[in-house]
DNA sequence: ATCGTTTATCGCCGATGGACGATGACCGAA
DNA sequence: TTCGGTCATCGTCCATCGGCGATAAACGAT
């Protein structure tokens, strides 16, 4: 692994508060980083949860390929999942996502401040 | 809420905020998904402009390597490029940076709406 | 002209991503 | 039970990423 040459981990910026290291707000970019995953990610707000099936009807993807991005998305704890007998369902975390896009903002904001 | 006066591809919704497509945003935020790169934002943005051999010195990382980190992100509109003589200068784009991040604001807040 | 510095690019390689089809498991209904 | 629908996972294929060293071009200084 090529990590550990860069930031020394949690540091805390004037405000208090604390500014997650480059690989997790990374991570979860990257998760963002797709335009299928950000199509599928507004596609599940919309219905407040939906089942895999759905979106593929939603989409012109495989029914593998889907189930992929669902999983990098739960991964990712942008979405939650629940098995459901049949059907799992599929929920946006609307609260982890404002926590990614904090993230940003306060990577912006320092980018921006630091001058 | 936010105005993005920049960006060609924005296409204006009816309710008149702007909301860029999924590749677009999915692109940008695919050169923010590197610890690296994000580190060398920080480090360009705490000098206001920079050659590439600083952040070579900075990191340990080959220069090729940051050469390549920093072309991506003059790629995606992140950082302006001027070829001084000898020595290339880097600098963040702030607006356009915080044209991302507004975007990403933009995309959690219609997940967060549409309910 | 020659050397040293800086930079961009090339080629290479291993790892990962993204797409698909096929498969098997699970469940509900007939 | 059998059938149909849903789902996750596996394996495969191809493209891209991310790292590096090597190289050549451009420039400043000697």
């Amino acid at each position: 692994m090529t990590e550990s040459l860069l930031e020394p981990n949690g540091s805390r910026d004037a405000s208090g508060s604390c500014a997650p290291d480059s690989h997790t707000v990374a991570a979860r970019l990257a998760a963002l980083s797709h335009p299928a995953r950000i199509e599928i990610l507004k596609h599940l707000s919309s219905s407040n949860s939906c089942c895999c099936r759905e979106v593929v009807d939603r989409f012109d993807l495989a029914q593998s390929t889907v189930s992929q991005h669902l999983k990098i998305l739960v991964k990712a704890g942008l979405v939650r999942f629940e098995p459901d007998r049949q059907r799992s369902r599929y929920a946006v975390d609307r609260a982890a996502l404002a926590d990614v896009s904090a993230s940003l903002n306060a990577l912006v904001n320092s980018c921006c401040s630091g001058r």
